[in-house]
DNA sequence: GTCTATAACCGGATAGAC
DNA sequence: GTCTATCCGGTTATAGAC
């Protein structure tokens, strides 16, 4: 097996992971914007034409980092999941390993965020792009519905994992949002709203509850189900045209 | 009264305006990345320093067109609020009102809603600048409330604007996101989310609901107090000794 | 084919003359 | 209030070295 297609690497990879730590490092230092791509490039000792050859923009610097930060979080999130049974715990659990891993970069996050709020954006975790990494996080939460102990009724079951990230992303954009120190108030509302949610959890089981946990589930069905497939047709490129 | 501060006017105002104008229609033809700030000027019959006279930015050209649709939206508002007197249509009429003016104008959205979504951005909906439009906001949704002859607990009654505000904020994100003809899921998604939510307002009267609703409101009464004070001393800016 | 370097290009933004 | 001339930085084209 002589390889070919991966004949990339060596002398390569390892330029290319210079340029990647460089370049976090000095986003991390002087912030984003501050950090010019010819910059990077001289940190890294090479030359700006070259930075572009491992990378096609500035802005996929930055996914790396969000990849990176992803892992981290479920490298995070695995010792709490093994420990903890309650329903309760295990999210808090969840939820407060990620803050930690994002914590020392809410400068960063909030570019990332502003990133992935474009709708055309591979970054964006609504994208069939991202769906890899969107699948992986709803598996964690599925885990975490799982691996506990507590009664969910079986229709919530399926989609409870979807709702705990969407949950998530909720959380996520507060913090981005936190001034306080430290961001305290994100803390605080994570405390106390997976209490929250796992006192609606656990009501919906409630007789009472049917209709409505049924109503609330066929909507996020019917909405979540293909919510990507493109039912617009595209319209012709003029762009095409023109090359 | 000589006026001095507002001798801006006249000839400048008409300048401004038709930069302006200009803008928001090339934006809309071409797209934003699309039309560069010299073919604005150009299309305006000035100079490309003349544009930076009176807009900052090409993202504040951005800024004048969300506050256009931010007008047209209230004015699409009030017909609806001075017809309905069911809290389920009146909320139904604003959503629908809303999406109808924003309609034409899905790109451009995506786009907005990206700048929003910067933590530092001025037309972020949750910072302390765009205060006064939030409140504006609020406050159309506190109409509906208050102008629908339906029960609502004296507790939730306080806080339901500021949840219903954040809940458009979410229909306003799916929308961007739903390429589906005609945006029909989002059409479909309001109609029964606005349905489910009158009915969830319903039931946060039953008595067995006190508590729950009780910790929603003090969360979100906590949470959403002095969101913008900025607990975090400011750090000493590096590049302030520089200059 | 893999990688590096240099010289542009392009468009947002600014300085400063008038 | 309007212009011209530049800057600046992301990005691309291109030429060639390994």
């Amino acid at each position: 097996m002589h390889r070919k297609k991966e004949m990339v690497t060596d002398k390569g990879e390892q330029t290319r992971s210079r340029i990647m730590e460089v370049a976090l490092h000095m986003f991390r230092e002087r912030g984003y914007e501050e950090t010019t791509m010819r910059a990077i490039a001289e940190q890294a000792g090479v030359a700006l034409g070259n930075t572009y050859y491992y990378f096609r923009s500035k802005e996929q610097l930055i996914q790396a980092f969000y990849e990176r930060i992803h892992q981290e979080t479920f490298a995070a999130c695995r010792t709490v999941l093994d420990k903890e049974r309650t329903l309760q715990a295990r999210l808090l659990g969840v939820m407060s390993s990620m803050l930690a891993v994002i914590e020392p970069h809410h400068h960063l996050s909030g570019l990332l965020f502003k990133t992935a709020a474009d709708p055309h954006s591979p970054l964006n975790p609504f994208s069939s792009e991202s769906e890899a990494v969107r699948e992986q996080s709803i598996t964690l939460f599925r885990e975490v519905v799982r691996g506990s102990k507590d009664r969910v009724p079986a229709d919530l079951q399926t989609e409870l994992p979807t709702l705990l990230w969407l949950y998530h992303m909720g959380i996520v954009l507060f913090w981005i949002h936190d001034a306080s120190l430290r961001h305290a108030r994100t803390n605080r509302l994570v405390d106390q709203s997976v209490k929250l949610v796992a006192k609606l959890i656990s009501l919906a089981g409630l007789p009472l509850m049917g209709p409505l946990r049924k109503s609330v589930l066929r909507l996020l069905i019917e909405m979540g189900g293909d919510a990507e497939a493109p039912e617009e047709p595209r319209v012709p490129d003029q762009k095409d045209a023109k090359g």
